[in-house]
DNA sequence: CTTTTGATGCCCT
DNA sequence: GGGCATCAAAAGA
């Protein structure tokens, strides 16, 4: 069975998905840059146990966890099944499918920002509170593993204040759909130099 | 390029 | 009531 081995934890899951293909609907790209999550990190939302916004983190594996952030900004995330609480924080894509679309959505735009930024790449997406629960694995969403290993980089989360040091964040190395700049010369070990 | 700040909803204690 | 896994616009360099 091809597809994404979702039984693994948070950490290895993330790097795994760079270079994916993620679409909702038909509209997506390839995604350039995650963040892992884990029950056992203060900065989690699963992190104080099962409550009613976050039960979805301990539910089926697969399954897509939606949450409001800032009180403006949808966030993305992918449940792992290796452990109860572990999830994947989708961070940027690069736009490949429905260009046109994401870009009515979002307004005239630089596609290098249509989805550089959880909150961008919901909005480009169009998921919302509706989309909170469902499995990432079936339609409307279509999840392919990258056609190759991808160089992945790796450095500290953002936008947290709680474990930042924590090097969980990944991104395509060279990619020029980040959110973020990685700090220079961050790679991992088997990343070519 | 950088830093700063306002907008805004909901969850938890 | 406090705090937040964010973004865009504005202003300075």
């Amino acid at each position: 069975m091809p597809g994404i081995d979702i039984e693994q934890p948070p950490e290895l899951l993330a790097q795994n998905l760079i270079g994916a293909t993620l679409t909702f609907g038909g509209v997506g790209g390839v995604v350039v840059e995650t963040e892992a999550y884990d029950i056992e990190d203060p900065a989690s939302h699963a992190f104080i146990g099962p409550t009613a916004r976050n039960a979805v983190m301990f539910g089926p594996p697969g399954h897509a966890y939606v949450y409001l952030a800032y009180g403006l900004h949808w966030c993305l995330n992918l449940v792992c099944g290796a452990r109860p609480g572990g999830a994947v924080l989708f961070r940027a894509l690069e736009p490949t499918l429905g260009l046109e679309i994401m870009r009515e959505r979002r307004g005239l735009e630089d596609v290098r920002r249509l989805g550089a930024g959880p909150g961008r790449l919901c909005q480009a997406l169009a998921i919302g509170r509706a989309e909170n629960g469902l499995s990432m694995l079936e339609a409307p969403f279509h999840l392919e593993p990258a056609p190759a290993p991808a160089p992945v980089i790796e450095g500290p989360r953002i936008g947290i204040t709680k474990a930042a040091e924590r090097p969980w964040r990944f991104g395509l190395a060279g990619s020029r759909f980040l959110s973020h700049p990685f700090p220079t010369g961050a790679t991992l070990p088997d990343a070519p130099g």
